[in-house]
Order: structure tokens, then sequence, then C-alpha cells
DNA sequence: TCCATTATATGATGATCATCATATAATGGA
DNA sequence: TCCATTATATGATGATCATCATATAATGGA
């Protein structure tokens, strides 16, 4: 049967806004394009008059996870000064809440592990959406000169979406709880936004 | 046709062996049980002589992984003086050797993003080899106090394992290169063993 | 009012998968 | 020497998957 003229477009956009959250979820093989379609009531074989191929939607669904969250980012810390928006940003990178919504936060920290399996446009999204990453923690940070900026930004980086995949993969949630408090703890230190201070190096 | 008498032993723990290696590469979820036999010159329907199910072969390739590393760990560092030992770990761990050959190297990193699809069993053991990993770097610290040492590892781990995951991902190799690069750089500083200061907080 | 267009549905195809029943043939104890 | 045991092979089953050809029925312009 035959919608209206903007029913399609609908369609089309709830269809990538669907499969990016089971993406992060699940990712990409983990979703199939009946329970997908199925997911929307809709039936397996209208999904190609969407898109020519599975790969186009991961594509396509990639790319809104990134900007979903850019999005989103900027909403929440655009106002704020730069060392209270790094702290703001910080604690809600390693919070619970986003370790136990990995369908709705970082697609980085969703997607880690599979990327070598995904279409290569959704690469460039991804190694896109990296790059961003370590600037908007780089562009937050205040004291030194911008190559130690850069450096310090590209290890919390690395520290962060490893404390966040690694509190969602350990089963234990007092132990995930632990190294989400930790990895907090550690770079908030070394930014400098600490309270009290348990580095010894 | 029937074989002798060891060859049923040799046959599953070669089975095990090549498993641990392919889930390593591509997730339990992309190895098959059909593809796995064909390259040990195999046909499908044996497997089942050795394994109830595919989940029983995932809990084994996983607990194999683990003591596969712990047994190279041993080797490599068992004889040298702390502080040496952990360099030497941090370099190997951090290493472009480490990032390429991802079928052999660290199972936690290579498993994180999908643990929540694994096995009961196979998850405990990624449990325990992370709770090692903590306590292996937390060993090798030399400074500070107990709990100073476990936090820092707890940190430290979170960081190398974020670092090499992200330096698999990212599809650029000079960028992969310099995320390690600056991650070793970073981790080095933290643990006291490096030769310039580059750090701001 | 009518019909060409088209958004979605139905159903089929060929591939792949885990699993199982059964067949085969070599071993090794009697 | 012979036969019960058994390591592996063959082939089938039912599920799931991406993809495509074709059908259906509602829209909206003429």
């Amino acid at each position: 049967m035959r919608y209206s003229d903007e029913h399609k477009d609908k369609t089309r956009q709830d269809l990538v806004r669907v499969a990016a959250r089971q993406m992060r979820a699940k990712g990409p093989a983990g979703v199939s394009i009946a329970q997908l379609m199925a997911s929307l009531g809709l039936t397996h074989g209208g999904f190609y008059a969407h898109f020519p191929s599975k790969d186009a939607l991961i594509a396509a669904a990639i790319e809104a996870m990134f900007a979903d969250v850019a999005r989103r980012r900027a909403d929440t810390l655009g106002t704020l000064p730069p060392s209270q928006a790094l702290a703001v940003f910080i604690d809600q990178y390693l919070s619970s809440e986003h370790r136990d919504r990995r369908d709705r936060g970082c697609p980085i920290a969703a997607l880690i592990g599979m990327a070598d399996q995904m279409p290569s446009t959704a690469r460039t999204a991804f190694d896109q959406g990296y790059e961003r990453l370590v600037d908007l923690v780089a562009g937050l940070i205040v004291q030194g000169t911008a190559p130690d900026r850069q450096a310090l930004a590209t290890s919390i980086v690395s520290e962060i979406v490893g404390g966040l995949t690694l509190a969602r993969a350990i089963s234990d949630p007092g132990c995930a709880d632990q190294v989400l408090a930790q990895t907090r703890n550690s770079v908030r230190m070394r930014i400098g936004i600490a309270d009290l201070t348990m580095e010894t190096a």
C-alpha cells in the first residue's frame, strides 16, 4: 500500500535512527534487516526502497550516531566555561548511566573492536569522530602549550574509552562501578580538577 | 574413519588453540564451526564429538587465551626487576606489533565490546583475566601505598586497553601509531619512567 | 473521476549457520 | 584373526540472513 508523500522520508529517518541505536547496542552484524523493519512495524522487503544494501544503512547509521552525540554534547557543554565543561564531560562519560546505555552513548566506545568489519564510509565517520573527540577534550584543557594539550587529550581519551568499555565488559556491577570511579578520579587529577590527590607518579 | 588413540586429544587441543586465535581476531560470533573444522582439515559434523555446543568451545577458547598470555607474560617478565618489567610490559602492550596481531594478543582488548554476548563461563574467565592484569601492573609499581598502587594500576589498565583498541580501530596507520606513541609516553610518565616530561596537570 | 506512480507487502532464492542422525573405516584388545 | 569400539565424514534439518522479483493498494495530479 502507498502512504502520503512525507511518509517515505520519515520511514527512512526512523530506519536510520533505530538502526543507530541497535547497532550501538549489538554491533552492525547483530542487527538484521528483517528485525529492524519489524521493530518499525514494517516487513523486510520494503527495506531496499530506502537503501541499496545493508552496508549503506550501516554507513548512514554510524554517521547519524556521531551527529547525534555531537548535538547532545553541544547542548550540554556549549555554554559552560572550559574547565567546568571538561569536568562535566568527564563525569558524564564515565557515569554508570553512560555505561548502562550503550545504545545511546559514545559511538566510539560502542563500536570499538568492530571497526575493522565496518564498510569504509562508516570507518571514515569513525575516524573523524575520534579526531573530534580528542579536539573537544584538548580544547577544554586550559593549561600548557598546544602540543601538550593535544598529547594530554589523546591520553585522556584512551583512558576514558578504556575505562568505559572495561566497565561495560566486566560482569560484576560493583567492580564495574569501581573501575568507573577510579578512572574518573584519575582523569580528574590529571586535568587538575581533583579535590584529593592520590597519584604517586 | 578412526585414528590413533592420542589423536582425539590432539584434535581437541588444536580446536581450542585455533578457535582462541580466530575468536580474538573476529569475535566468537565471527567464527563458524564449519570453517573452524575446515581450517584443521576436518569436516563440520565431527565437532560434536569434542564439544557439546559452540558455547562450550567459546568458553574453552577464552580460558585458553588467558592461560596463553599469562604464560607468555611470565616468560618475558618473570626474571626482570619490577620497574624494568613494567616498562617492558607497557612498551609491548602498546607496540604496533600488538596492535597488528589481535589474534595473538591480549584477550581483554580483543573481546572488549563483545563480552555481553559471551556465555557466562567465558565471562568469568574474562573477569578474572581483568583482575589479574590490574594485579600484574599494581605489583610492578614500586612507589606509593598499596591502595595508591591499585588505583594507579586500574587507571593505567584503562589507558592501555583504550589506547590499544583505539589504535586498532582507527583506519589510518599513521594516526594509529601516534595514538600508541602518545599513550605509551603518557603511561611512562605516570609510572615515573619517562625521560622527558610533557604532562601539565 | 481516473489512472500512473509508488510505498510497502508477499513470497522466493541461495547462502550460511548450529546441530544431529547415521555411515564409514581404522584401531586395538580378545 | 576378528570384531566391538570409536574418530571422523556425510548428509539432512530447520533457522536465519541479505537480497530481489513481483503484487497490492493508496495517493495525487490530470
